[in-house]
DNA sequence: TACAGTCCCATGGTAAACCATCTAATCCCA
DNA sequence: TGGGATTAGATGGTTTACCATGGGACTGTA
């Protein structure tokens, strides 16, 4: 399983192209598909891109039907996960290009921030993501029993 | 097994034919059947196609098969499933010819939605999916948390 | 012969492949 | 230890191939 680390700010170009952060890539290698699978994220309290391998779609699409599979349990859900998700697949230099749906969800317009979640990953506008890091951080003081640390930082921007 | 993402709305023209998105005929490649298996939804909460490769049909034949085959439950169920359901094939541009029948119980017109849901996909009237999409997303937010990882692909903690 | 289904070919738009810099980190040797 | 050489990665632009779509021709059938 793929492990994702760090942060990395890349720029968009007129496209909407951004490369995907070479160690990222690295992790991502030798999976049946060459790229990534992105969705907006379901969490109410920011806006941002989520993203992964294709083995992790693979693994919670077997999640989803080790029930019976007419079950109705889970259709929204896999609405929501599956019929919602984008498969972007690598260019020759590790590219991906960012629908504008997902884009305009995220509000990235010239870069975009990669921020390593462990399994997942997630796409953000930079600006965005300082200003939910602050709260994240006086969130995380207040109540250190929900302890969550930001992500170290190896390019600000 | 095949996994299907994504949405992609295509055109159904004059003659009810409509492209399957290529990236679904990817997944299906290589199958013993060269097109798709269709079938009204059992679900009553919408109108929509269920849809899937024919390997998907062998699985659930064999499911069905290993529990107790001459049941009456499994008799109405494999009525509902094996003989409700229609065989497209693909013509040499990868696109089917949707049924009256099925564009009919879908209210598919002019245009037609391809839904991935993992190991299937639905096919939607674009107008119907959109309204069922802002309960889709409620709904898995509510529950998302029951979702799990198949035991075995659980990331070590 | 009328109609429906299938096959075949043409076309236009778009996304993927390709190539050409540019930049920054690393290495090597003085 | 510093600076040029080397290289990997990021970025920009052009070309190409794919794919959705439309329509005509052919075929079997009622």
């Amino acid at each position: 399983m793929a492990l994702f680390l760090s942060t990395y700010v890349n720029k968009v170009d007129r496209k909407g192209r951004v490369s995907v952060p070479a160690p990222y890539r690295l992790e991502l290698a030798g999976q049946r598909y060459n790229g990534i699978i992105a969705f907006a994220s379901f969490d109410e309290d920011y806006d941002a891109i989520e993203a992964c391998g294709i083995d992790r779609m693979d693994a919670l699409s077997a999640g989803v039907d080790e029930f019976n599979p007419f079950s109705d349990k889970n259709r929204a859900f896999s609405h929501a996960l599956f019929g919602a998700s984008s498969q972007l697949g690598f260019d020759s230099e590790g590219r991906v290009m960012l629908p504008e749906r997902l884009r305009s969800h995220a509000g990235i317009v010239e870069h975009a921030a990669f921020v390593g979640q462990g399994a997942t990953f997630q796409i953000w506008d930079p600006d965005a993501l300082a200003k939910y890091q602050e709260t994240a951080l006086r969130h995380a003081r207040e109540n250190s029993a929900d302890l969550r640390l930001p992500q170290s930082q190896r390019k600000p921007e």
